[in-house]
This record gives structure tokens, C-alpha cells and sequence, in this order.
DNA sequence: GGCAGTATTGCATTCGTATGCAATTCGGAG
DNA sequence: CTCCGAATTGCATACGAATGCAATACTGCC
């Protein structure tokens, strides 16, 4: 008894149901078993079977079916990854990046977007049902989650974050490093006040460029502080620097946004709202080196990312621990790059 | 004879192997089809069957296999978003905004991202290989590759492009009547000698932005134009500026440039290279309304598009083509929104 | 030509879930 | 209490490819 009698009238390319190795192998008179290790890198097949099989693949525009594949091998060949929404311009090139590396090594990215990094609940449950790979992620999970991922031997990657408490990988950018750069280059250029732009409170980022800061600047002996927060977006950046203003009654001698673009934000509002030259009158900085900071309107002084090894680092944290699950955790911490811009007012040279 | 003599020690639930619905079947004592029941939404099962097999399926910590599901169901549930690098600002928030759409309808995103526009080769092969039940592309295909998709039968939906003489569905904002409306408002504002900054070659949006705005040139009777072209980036942006000048020995009166992220670029070499004042001495106009444009250093005179209801529309076209494949191709085109910034001269008001 | 050893090939089974069909149970009406 | 139709459940098979094992085809060497 045939187990397989599908194929109607083969010969014809372009007909409703998709070729299967079956077709394949039978317009071939082969064996399904040759056909799939036609199709395979370290598969045994003679020349002349590969070309038989080719021949009819081609002829019925055959490809594998990559889900039947993931069944049968338990490899689905897909990462999850995993952005929210806030982190605006910055991610976009994390993103093509990431996506790009894991494209070279053959794996494939399912990509889940959260509108704030707090929902994570369905995303947990989605990634575990598409049996990915691998978990690359820029939000935070639960302990809960966490553990329901690692039984299920799924390895994650912490992007720029890491899970409390927890022993898990992570590749990141050196935040408070980066803000005691700025901080001493602001404290040494003799600013004394300053004001403190921080993120959104459930952003770890945006946690430890605070505390990065706060901490710098305490132990210099700096107490003239004054701290506001807005999301990491443009408009609260100006509406932070306004609130600072009138919080404290005039302008701090300097301010430290948790990130360019709420850098931008003050700098445009100090110099609309309240006439304020930067840097002539305040010292502005941010953190990332996105590209509109830059923008020669802003020449924010900032302490850039190091997307490009970040990314790759990230990537290959990853497939190092899909290959070989048993890795323990490693944290990788990138510092990030000065960038001495015109918006903040600095020594000349170190 | 047992079919699936598996489960080892049941009752703990952390174990290497994932749970499969034979698992919870046994531990609940029923069948497997039931546990595949109770996990649907129209399948009939008892309120008792539910409680059993929910009860068994905590306990094993039983999740419903995607990859298994996809290979019966002959539906992956997953869509594949084509987005190529070079557009750099403005997709990021497109691309956020379509996976949460996506999301919603519980369709999960496969991501792909290209270096050029034109790099499509392999990921065609990908996509259909994945099983993919549409697809979303912000890349071209070229009509091979259109016809081997469509031999799938797997519905496209172009977002800000379409396939040239061929029928497919589209997304797009009318980039024709946007660059009109910049003309207009410039010539009219009395501005007679143009500089047209086009984007890429082989991107279709920068081909047909530079269309629009020397077809309307022209029929207003606009013949001082000198064109240049840049990749859209904000450095390419500065060099098209400068070349710009050398070109004609003096600035013209406008200048419109193919987005804004190269509009900003030009702003900023016509204030800092060539001591013009913008737009005192020149008006310079983008396209998109990406989030800079709005910085008020730059408060661009821009046609932004609308992209939340883009998204939206992109999202469902898609999303009904899956479930009617026999519907005809459908073209959606989006007026832009006019945004009368301060980087242009214009007339007061209209 | 014969033989050992290796490279190819085919057979049969497996991955985890969905579903048509038949068997069974359930509910209510008479 | 009996009987009928509807709802529920189980059985068996299918989805499409990968792979261990056994059978077969080659290869080189004596």
C-alpha cells in the first residue's frame, strides 16, 4: 500500500499544493530519504544522485519546508528577539544589525515588540510555543519567567540589561562608567550645580545612568542636584528642562540627560524658552551617540554605544550557547566611546 | 503496542524533554486528542475535560507546539516583514508599530533586513522555505521572484512601493502629491532656482519623491533645477549641499531634498560651511516627518506620513489576503500631512 | 577475479499536533 | 423508563522531512 499516492499530474511547476520531497523523489525514482540528504550539508550523496535530484527538484520548484524540518530535528533555526517601544532611536540599528548577523549564520529572527518593557507576559508564552532557539532581549523578564525559559533549555542574552539576582548572560554598554566620564569632565570644567534628566523608571538603562551619575557626582562632593525625569523622548526632554528651571529657580551650571535625545530636547528648550546659550551659559550631554547628535545644531557631547561590537558580541553570545547549551553565563561589558561634542562647555585637553 | 512510550518520571515538571499533549493525555487520563481539543478555540470539549487536561497540562507545564501545529494546520501564523537598511529614521517606528498589529491578530513576525534594497536573492528562498502565510516588504522583487511567490500562493503587500506592470497590492503615501505641495508653496513663496537632493538609485520612494518634484517644477515653468544625489543619510546629506553650490557657483533659492534626515543635513552645511542663514537666505524642505524634523533647530518644512493609519491598513490588507487568498490586488495611497515648519519661506497662508 | 572496506541508498520510524469518522455519553421529551 | 438527537470523546492517520539500520553498490588491492 502506497503511503503516499498525492502528486496529481506531476511534470507541471505550478500547480496548488507545494512539492514535497515525495514528488521529488518519486519524478526522480528515488528514495524521500535521498532526497532529503540532497538537501543537507553533511549528508552522503553521489554525484549523479544529486544531480538526478536537483533536476527534479527544480523542476517542481521544491525547497524544503523548514517547519517539517524543525520538528523532526527540534532546531526551528529561530532566535527570539525581543525590543520595546521606547527606546527609540537607538534600537532601529541594533535591530538591522542583529538581524543581519544572525542571517550570515543561517538562523532567522522572530522579532516581538512591546509597547512598554513591562509586558512581557504573552511574549513568554509566544516565544515558547515557536520553540525558538534562543532568546536575544533588550526588556527585563520576571524571575518566573525567566525560570520557565531556562527549563525549557532555551538560552537568553540580556541586551544593555540583566536579570536581578539571577545568573544570566548579558552584553552591555558600561553606563555608570560612561556617566562618570561625563560627570568628571563637567565637574573638572568647574560646573557645581547640576540637574539630572533621568528615563522612565522601569527602563534599567535609564537606572543606571542615573545612579552612575548621582554616585560620581556625590563622591566629588557635589550636592547642588536636581533631579527630574521624563521617557527618553524629545517633548519631555524639553518639559524636563523646564520643570528643572523652575524647580530650582534658575538653570544648573550643567545637565545630564539619561540620553540624546531628551539632551536634544533641553538644549532646544533652553535656548528657545529661556534664552539660554549652550554652551555659553549651560552644559548639556547625553548618552547613546544616535545620529542626530551629531546634527551640528546639537554636537551633543555624549558617550556613544558601541553598537557594532555590541551587536556582534550579542550575536555570537547567542549561537555559542544554542550549540552549547551547557556555557555558563557570561557577562560582557562594553565601555563606551567619549564624545567631546560643543554642548557642554569642557576642559580643553586630559 | 504502545505508540508512545515517553514519559519518564511524570508528576515533576521540570524536566529536559518538553512536555507534548501524549504527556498531558496520559497524566489526565484521557486522549490525545482531547488535550489537542481543549488547546483550540472551536474544537468541543467538556467543562470537566477542560479542568482535567488544564490541571495535568499546569502541572507538566505543557505548552502547544507552533512548529507541529504549522506542519498539520499547513498555517505557520507568521508573517515575513522585508525592511532594507538604508532607511534609516524612519522605519524603526513602521516596524514597531506593525509587529504590535501583528501581534494582536496573533500573527508573529519573521524579520528580515537588507543591506541594499536590492539584496532579495536568499531572502525570497527564506521566506518560503519558513512557510510564511504573507508577506510585508519595504524591498522590491524582481518579477521572478514575484511569480515563485505567487506560485506559493502566498499574498504580498507592498509597503511604499509597488512592482512595476505587475498586479499586486500596496501600501503608500503619495509621494507625487506631497513633492507638489512643496513645490507649490516654495514657487509660489517667489523662490525660482532649485536644488533637488535625490536619495538612492534603487530605492523606488527616492525615484519617485524627485519625479513628483520635477514634474511639478517643470509645469509650473521652473527650469533653473540642479539635481544632485545622496543615500539619505544625514552625511550625504552635508556633501549633496556643498556639491550643490560648487555645481552652480551660488545657492539656489530652495532647495528640496528627498527626506528629511538629508534636508537636515543640508540645513547644517548651509549654516556651517556656507554662512547662510535658513531660511533667511534659503529655503530647504524633507520629506517624512521623522522625529528631528521637529527639533526645533530645525523645524522642517516636511510632508510627514501618516504612518500609524499606514501600518494599520498595511497590517489588515495583509491580514485579509490570508484569509481570503482569491481576493484581487488592492492599491491603498495615503495623502501626506503638510508641515509648514520655519526651514522654508513660504506664503503666510493659503 | 575475488575480497575487504567504504560510500550510497532505501526502509521504516519518528517528531507533536490536528481532524474525519465512528463510538459513546449526555440531555431532555414523551 | 425509553428513545432520539446532539454533544463529547477516542481511534487512526496525516503533515513533510530526518535518520538509524540494513542492504546494496562501489573502490582499490592483491
Amino acid at each position: 500500500m502506497k503511503k503516499h499516492p498525492k502528486t496529481g499530474d506531476n511534470g507541471n511547476n505550478s500547480d496548488k499544493r507545494r512539492a514535497t520531497s515525495y514528488d521529488v523523489a518519486t519524478l526522480a525514482g528515488v528514495s524521500q530519504s535521498a532526497v532529503s540528504r540532497v538537501f543537507q550539508d553533511g549528508a552522503s550523496a553521489s554525484k549523479a544522485m544529486r544531480e538526478r535530484v536537483m533536476a527534479a527538484a527544480d523542476q517542481l520548484g521544491y525547497r524544503p519546508n523548514a517547519i517539517a524540518r524543525g520538528l523532526i530535528t527540534q532546531r526551528s533555526n529561530m532566535v527570539a528577539v525581543v525590543i520595546s517601544k521606547l527606546t527609540n532611536l537607538y534600537y532601529p540599528e541594533v535591530l538591522v544589525q542583529l538581524t543581519q548577523r544572525f542571517s550570515e549564520k543561517g538562523v532567522r529572527v522572530l522579532l516581538f515588540a512591546l509597547e512598554r518593557e513591562s509586558d512581557t507576559e504573552s511574549v513568554v508564552e509566544q516565544m515558547l510555543q515557536y520553540r525558538v532557539d534562543g532568546i536575544l532581549t533588550a526588556a527585563m523578564f520576571t524571575p518566573g519567567q525567566l525560570e520557565t525559559i531556562d527549563n525549557a533549555g532555551i538560552p537568553v542574552v540580556f541586551y544593555n540589561r540583566s536579570a536581578p539576582g539571577q545568573q544570566v548572560s548579558s552584553i552591555r554598554c558600561d553606563q555608570e562608567e560612561g556617566e562618570r566620564w561625563l560627570v568628571d569632565e563637567l565637574v573638572n570644567a568647574g560646573h557645581r550645580s547640576f540637574g539630572v534628566v533621568e528615563g522612565p523608571g522601569d527602563s534599567i538603562v535609564s537606572i543606571e545612568r542615573r545612579t552612575g551619575a548621582l554616585n560620581e557626582l556625590k563622591s566629588l562632593g557635589i550636592t547642588d542636584i536636581t533631579t527630574v525625569s521624563g521617557d527618553f523622548g524629545y517633548e519631555t526632554g524639553r518639559e524636563c528642562f523646564s520643570e528643572l528651571v523652575s524647580k530650582r529657580g534658575s538653570p544648573p551650571d550643567a545637565v545630564i540627560a539619561a540620553n540624546d535625545v531628551m539632551a536634544i530636547g533641553c538644549i532646544d528648550e533652553a535656548r528657545e524658552s529661556h534664552k539660554l546659550s549652550v554652551p555659553g551659559d549651560i552644559s548639556i550631554v547625553g548618552f547613546d551617540g544616535v545620529g542626530p547628535a551629531r546634527y551640528s545644531a546639537y554636537a551633543l557631547t555624549t558617550v556613544r554605544q558601541p553598537v557594532q561590537r555590541m551587536t556582534l558580541a550579542a550575536a555570537s553570545m547567542l549561537l555559542e550557547r544554542i550549540e552549547n547549551p551547557e556555557l555558563s553565563p557570561e557577562k560582557r561589558s562594553f565601555s563606551g566611546i567619549p564624545v567631546r561634542g560643543s554642548s557642554a562647555k569642557l576642559n580643553p585637553a586630559e
